[in-house]
DNA sequence: TATCTTTTTGCACACACTGCAAGTTTTGAC
DNA sequence: GTCAAAACTTGCAGTGTGTGCAAAAAGATA
């Protein structure tokens, strides 16, 4: 029974697309109701229709499933970095990346402002969090003395400037979020690399 | 039995903290020897001469008995950056203060090392460790607003300022870890100051 | 010595997570 | 439509982390 057209395109993809968000989204909604800590795997699992050990098969921990954070965007973000224009200098390459992928976080700015709401109560997730963006910060750390051809162990400047766009993309976050998610984040992280000098 | 003079000062306070000394430096040792995944927490209280249960009486987790990061130096920083003379502009008080703290971090150079090996290979310490930096950050950026006492919605400087320091820390973390620890950390921290505009 | 406080320990338990093997669904070829 | 291969789901059994509780051991106090 495939009743191609109520569903669109099902196949097996789809429906795996489809199991995983909910799961993802039961989380995050049973997270929010009841707390992280009072939350068990097995009540998302029941949540979204599906056994316990399926869980498992989606996410490798709970918190996974409720951060839901892509592990492949450092590596796809580092491409991003090492393809862009050779003329360009660090910083420039690095604004240009970080500003289209803040550009299209803001597509979905609920799932943003629970995911961080989330973070800021409960210690494990703001960990994980933090986790994902040091990755990240690496990542692009690599990218930028890829391109440099440099010793990271002579030059600092290179490196240096991953870090400080980095900064200035988690200050304009939270500059965004203390003036409660009002106006264009990507008008903020404008300013804020600016004033970060990476330029 | 007391014996105190071939033991030093021997109270309970001072039993307590070697035996928090012996579970840490198992846990680090049996983590290097055999990775950290392969060691339980069972090993570590063995290797200590504890229960098992008393080891989740000195460590919340297993993670904590080997990174065992000070769960109140983000507070005390803070404090530290208040204090500091209130002509001081951000940075120079940010600067001024997280450069004794690497000072500090110098002292015991092998303890940082085996640290910063561990994390590398081991993906939930180094999440940890940047779950504690992230902490560190916000703490700091607290600090700085608190000093120059601006609503965080509309000012960015104050706020990027401590994150700026920050990234420079990481990158003469990086650099000193690139270049074999060889070297002044603290001369490292100053030119990377100097170049993120930390001044 | 007697007593009060702190620490250690054992026990029972909830929950996260994994490997494995058996079931079910989906797919693609005929 | 039938059938076999591939992919997905599930149950089961087990390991390991971490917690509450109450009894035992150790240390401090008088």
């Amino acid at each position: 029974m495939t009743t191609a057209g109520t569903d669109g395109p099902t196949d097996r993809e789809s429906k795996k697309r489809r199991t995983r968000l909910r799961l993802h989204t039961a989380a995050v909604r049973l997270a929010v109701e009841r707390g992280y800590q009072a939350t068990t795997a097995d009540e998302i699992a029941a949540a979204a229709g599906v056994s316990p050990r399926t869980f498992f098969n989606y996410f490798a921990t709970k918190e996974d499933a409720i951060v839901g954070s892509d592990p492949d965007r450092p590596a796809r973000l580092h491409r991003a970095v090492v393809e862009r224009p050779s003329h360009e200098r660090p910083a420039e390459a690095l604004r240009a990346v970080l500003t289209d992928q803040v550009r299209e976080m803001e597509g979905d700015p609920d799932l943003w402002r629970m995911r961080s709401t989330l973070a800021a109560s409960t210690p494990e997730l703001s960990t994980r969090l933090a986790g994902a963006g040091d990755r990240l910060e690496t990542a692009l750390v690599e990218a930028v003395y890829l391109r440099a051809g440099t010793d990271p162990a002579d030059d600092l400047a290179t490196g240096l400037s991953a870090r400080l766009a980095m900064a200035a993309v988690r200050a304009a976050f939270h500059q965004h979020r203390a003036a409660g998610a009002d106006g264009s984040l990507a008008d903020r992280l404008d300013t804020a690399f600016d004033a970060a000098g990476v330029r």
